[in-house]
DNA sequence: AGATGGCACTCGGGTTGTGAGAGTGCTAAG
DNA sequence: CTTAGCACTCTCACAACCCGAGTGCCATCT
C-alpha cells in the first residue's frame, strides 16, 4: 500500500470536494482523477487516511470529506502554488495605483481580495505602532483646546484634542466633550509664535524616529525648552507616545461579507457565529497578528478549529504581512469556509499584498 | 362597520405580527387584544383591510401578515411613540461621553444603535460639504511633495497630496503614488518661512467659512500673493475645495450586521441581496440623504419597496440626521426586517442621535 | 344595518412508509 | 498487494395522508 497513493488520494479528495462541494466516494474518485486503480483499492487507502484522521464521512453509506488535519496536510505537502495570470496582475496594479489617500488604498485591497477569493477579505490599518513620525502639527482651537494631528510614514493622520487649561504639572487630560463653561485659558500659552518654535523644535528632534525613540527625542525637546513651556512641551509628547502606542486604534476594514451569504457556502452552525465573530475586530486583529508571524512563503494559514475563535471553526484563514521594504506594517487576508480553494486563494493574498506594499507611500 | 375598530384591527395584527413573527388569524386577535367583538366581526374587518390592501395573506388559510402599506399607514398614524426610560439615556449619554475622538464617537454610535435595535446600524460621516473649514495645514514632505492637511469644525481630518514639481501653469495632480525618479524640485517654493506665511494667509482667508464661500476667499488671497507663488497657492485652493466637494469620501459605518443571521429575521429572499446593498455604499448613501429630507417629527422612514433598492425590499429604513445646533451634518439610522418594532426603532435612532449632536465638537 | 354563530371548504405542514441509490467493509480469489 | 463480488447500512426523495387553523358565506339575532 503504497505512501505516495495514499497521499495522492487525499489531494483528490480534497480537490474534488472543495470543487463539488459532497462528499467524494471511491467510484468518482477513480474516474474523474486518473488513479489508475479500482474503487477497491482506494476504498483501503481511505479506510487508513481515516484512521489517520485526515477524513471522515459524515454518516455512513456517504462519501469521504476532508478534516481539518486533511486540509493541513493539504496546504503544507500538497498544494501546488498557481500563480495569478498576466492580465490579473496588471489588473491588481492599476486599480491599486488609482486609489487617492491612504482609505482608499486599503479599501480598494479589500475590494480586490473580496473579488478575486469569493471570500471575505480582512485589511489592517498599518500600525501607528511600527510607523515611524513623519509630521507632528500643532493647531489652535477654540479656548484651552490644542489640537494635535500626527502624520506618520504610511501615510496615516491621527488627531486628538489637548485640554491645556489645566495648570502646569497637571496631567493633561483627553477630552472630546467641552465642559459647557470652563476656566479661562491662559491665551500667552497659545500664540502662534511660541507653538510654531514648538512644533519646529519637536519636529526636528522626532521627525523618522520610530515610536521606540520617541521618549528620549522628545525628553531632550522638553528639557531644552522655555520652563514655562515644559509642561506642554511634556503634554503634547505624552500625547503623541499614546496615540502612537494605543493598539486600541489598530482599525481593519472588511469587505465582501455579502460573500458569506451565497447559496454555495453554506456553515453547518449558520453564518451568525462568522460575523458575529467578524465584528470582533479586537480579537480579529489578535488572529491576524499572530498568523502572519508565521514562517514560509510568507502566507500564513489558519484551518477551521486551529483558531482559536470559535465563530471561525468552520473558516479558515489565509493572511499575510505587507508593508514597504520587507517591514511588515500591517497584515491583510481572506476569510471563507475551510473548504476552500487553498492555492487559490493564497495566490490572490500574495499577490495583493505585494502591490500594495509597492503602491504605500514610502 | 366602524372605521375605528377598523383601524384598531390594524394596529393589532402590526403589533401581533412584529411580536410573534406568525401570520395573525381572527381567533387570537380577539383573544390577545381586547377588542370585545368576536372573530367573525373580526374576520369582516380583516376582508374590508385586505381589499384596501393594508393587508394579506400568504396563502389560503393561514392568518393575515401586514403589507407594506399596511405598515406605512401604522407608523403614521397607529403608532404611540414609546420614549426611552432613563437608565437608558444614561447608558446612552455615558457611553457616547467616553469616545475619544471621531472616529471613536460614530463607532460608538453604530454599536449603540445595533444594540438597542436589535438590527443593523448605519451611521454616516459628517459631511465634509456642510462643514466648515477650520484649520489648513502645509506640510512639505520629501522632494516635491506637499501634504496638505484639511481639519473641519466637525473634527474630521483629511488629508491629500500635491505635486509641486511641476511648473508654473500647470494643474497640479493628485498624485499617491511616487513615480521612481522625478524631476528635481525647486526647494525654494518649499522652504518653511515660505510656506508658513501662505498657511498663515490662507487660514486668515478661509477659516469658518463654509465650501461655498471658500472659492471666493481663497482667489483673493491668490491675487494678493508674490506672482511666484501663485500657481502654488492656486493648487492649494483647488485641492481643498476639491477635497471637501468631493462626495466620494463621504464614508459610512456600518455596526451590528451579525444581528442580520439572527434566526428570528429570516429574510424571504436569503439576506444575500441584504448584505450586497449594505455594500453599496454610495447607494446606501444616496438613500440617506433623500430619508433625511422629509419632514415630521426629525426621524424618517422607509417601508420595504418604498426604497428603490432591490436588496432592501424586504427591509425598512429608520434614519434620522444629526448635527450641532439643528444644523443637519449627516445621517444615522437603523436597517431591518419590515417587521420590525416601529416604535422602538424610532425612538432609539431618535435619541442616539440626539445625543451624537450634543457630544460632537462644536 | 351591523354583529354573531354555524358550517363547509381549502390548504399548508408534519408524519409516516417505502424504494432507489450510493457507498462502505469484508472476504475470497487473482 | 490488488481486485471483484456481495451483503449491509444509511440518506434522500417521493407519495400518501391526516390534522388543524383559518377563511368566506349565510342565516339569524339585536
Amino acid at each position: 500500500m503504497s505512501e505516495e497513493r495514499r497521499l495522492a488520494v487525499l489531494r483528490a479528495i480534497v480537490e474534488d470536494y472543495v470543487h463539488t462541494r459532497e462528499p467524494v466516494g471511491s467510484r468518482v474518485l477513480t474516474e474523474r482523477h486518473g488513479l489508475g486503480v479500482s474503487p477497491a483499492t482506494i476504498r483501503n487507502d481511505m479506510a487508513a487516511l481515516e484512521e489517520a484522521g485526515y477524513i471522515a464521512q459524515p454518516h455512513t453509506s456517504a462519501g469521504r470529506i476532508p478534516t481539518d488535519k486533511g486540509y493541513r496536510l493539504f496546504v503544507d505537502r500538497l498544494a501546488e502554488v498557481r500563480p495569478l495570470n498576466n492580465p490579473q496582475r496588471r489588473a491588481i496594479e492599476t486599480f491599486l495605483s488609482e486609489a487617492i489617500d491612504l482609505d482608499d488604498v486599503l479599501g480598494r485591497a479589500g475590494r480586490l481580495i473580496a473579488q478575486l477569493t469569493g471570500q471575505v477579505a480582512v485589511v489592517q490599518y498599518p500600525s501607528l505602532r511600527l510607523s515611524g513620525l513623519r509630521h507632528l502639527e500643532l493647531v489652535p482651537v477654540g479656548g484651552a483646546r490644542l489640537l494635535v494631528v500626527v502624520i506618520t510614514d504610511t501615510g496615516r493622520v491621527e488627531q486628538r484634542f489637548l485640554d491645556v487649561g489645566a495648570g502646569p504639572g497637571a496631567e493633561p487630560a483627553v477630552v472630546t466633550v467641552d465642559s459647557p463653561a470652563g476656566p479661562a485659558p491662559d491665551p500667552s500659552a497659545l500664540d502662534e509664535g511660541t507653538l510654531g518654535e514648538l512644533r519646529a523644535r519637536l519636529n526636528a528632534a522626532a521627525a523618522g524616529k520610530r515610536l521606540d525613540d520617541l521618549p528620549d527625542a522628545f525628553a531632550r525637546v522638553v528639557a531644552g525648552v522655555d520652563p514655562t513651556l515644559a509642561p506642554l512641551a511634556r503634554g503634547i509628547a505624552d500625547l503623541v507616545v499614546d496615540t502612537l502606542g494605543a493598539q486600541r486604534e489598530e482599525r481593519i476594514v472588511l469587505a465582501g461579507t455579502a460573500n458569506l451569504a451565497r447559496a454555495e457556502m453554506r456553515f453547518e452552525q449558520g453564518l451568525s457565529p462568522v460575523l458575529e465573530a467578524l465584528e470582533e475586530q479586537v480579537v480579529l486583529l489578535g488572529l491576524l497578528t499572530e498568523l502572519a508571524s508565521e514562517p514560509g512563503t510568507g502566507v500564513g494559514v489558519r484551518i477551521g478549529h486551529e483558531n482559536r475563535l470559535d465563530g471561525l471553526a468552520e473558516t479558515s484563514v489565509v493572511a499575510s504581512g505587507y508593508g514597504t521594504d520587507g517591514d511588515t506594517v500591517a497584515i491583510l487576508g481572506s476569510i471563507g469556509p475551510t473548504r476552500m480553494d487553498y492555492p487559490g486563494t493564497i495566490a490572490s493574498v500574495r499577490a495583493v499584498a505585494r502591490y500594495l506594499s509597492r503602491v504605500l507611500p514610502s
